[in-house]
DNA sequence: TTAGTTGCAAACGCTTTGCCGAAAA
DNA sequence: TTTTCGGCAAAGCGTTTGCAACTAA
């Protein structure tokens, strides 16, 4: 791969990664990186999203096919899912090693890891009921 | 919600997921279903199978970005996403069911359930390197 | 008869890309 | 200076939708 250049665009978005705890898509990273650099564009966005989730600096996560959010966190962890508000949470608890043991065992494919979602409804639309 | 027609186009559709043990696209099954009914359009495919699904009947797989895949098994089970060819498979093993548990008590939403798809190669892929 | 469905084609919405000037290294 | 990168706008691509004709019930 080619050798990559820390520019200011992409410094910016990294940073706001590493410091929402949140899990913004492109066009929502977009309008705060705006704020910074008022001249940038989607599609800069865009790539960097892509040349740093290829870097391993960011992680992509794909919960509903409609459009992808991103994650400064990269170490494996689970998401959560809010079916009324769509909002995207980090869930507390550890990565469940053994999930892919014991599927291992039960099939013929190499497994190298999982992805695991929940889904339901969170803390903030609760009290809102 | 409407009453539903059950039409040549559904019933074929229905007929093809409950049969075939792959998770086709849209288009995969476009492609099937043309071979009975030639003159039908891939609108009607996205259409049925977005009433397929909302009725319970089919199961809609989001595991890339890129595009739905369809599942005529309908209960509870996890996919193996092959890295190299991109295929999709059915895992043996159950749903573990303790994961929405475990994960409740340490968080504060409401959890309903939970998606799993493993990766890595798989068999087929495996014997051909 | 009548409300849901289809085929067709255009529209949608998120994401990618070609081009060329700008700027890291 | 060299090579990657950014801004802009157009293109790409899976999916949805408006419309008039059609059909299941």
């Amino acid at each position: 791969m080619n050798q990559k250049r820390m520019t200011r665009q992409r410094k910016t978005i990294l940073n706001m990664l590493k410091r929402r705890k949140d899990h913004p898509t492109a066009s929502e990273l977009y309008l705060e990186v705006r704020e910074e650099i008022p001249q940038v564009s989607l599609g800069t966005i865009y790539r960097n999203l892509n040349v740093l989730r290829d870097l391993g600096e960011v992680q992509e996560i794909n919960i509903n096919n409609k459009f992808k959010r991103y994650d400064g966190n990269t170490q494996q962890h689970y998401h959560f899912y809010c079916l009324e508000c769509s909002r995207v949470y980090d869930l507390e608890g550890s990565y469940q090693e053994e999930l892919d043991r014991i599927f291992s065992e039960k099939n013929p494919h190499q497994i190298m890891g999982h992805n695991a979602d929940f889904f339901g409804t969170c803390a903030h639309c609760i009290e809102e009921t």
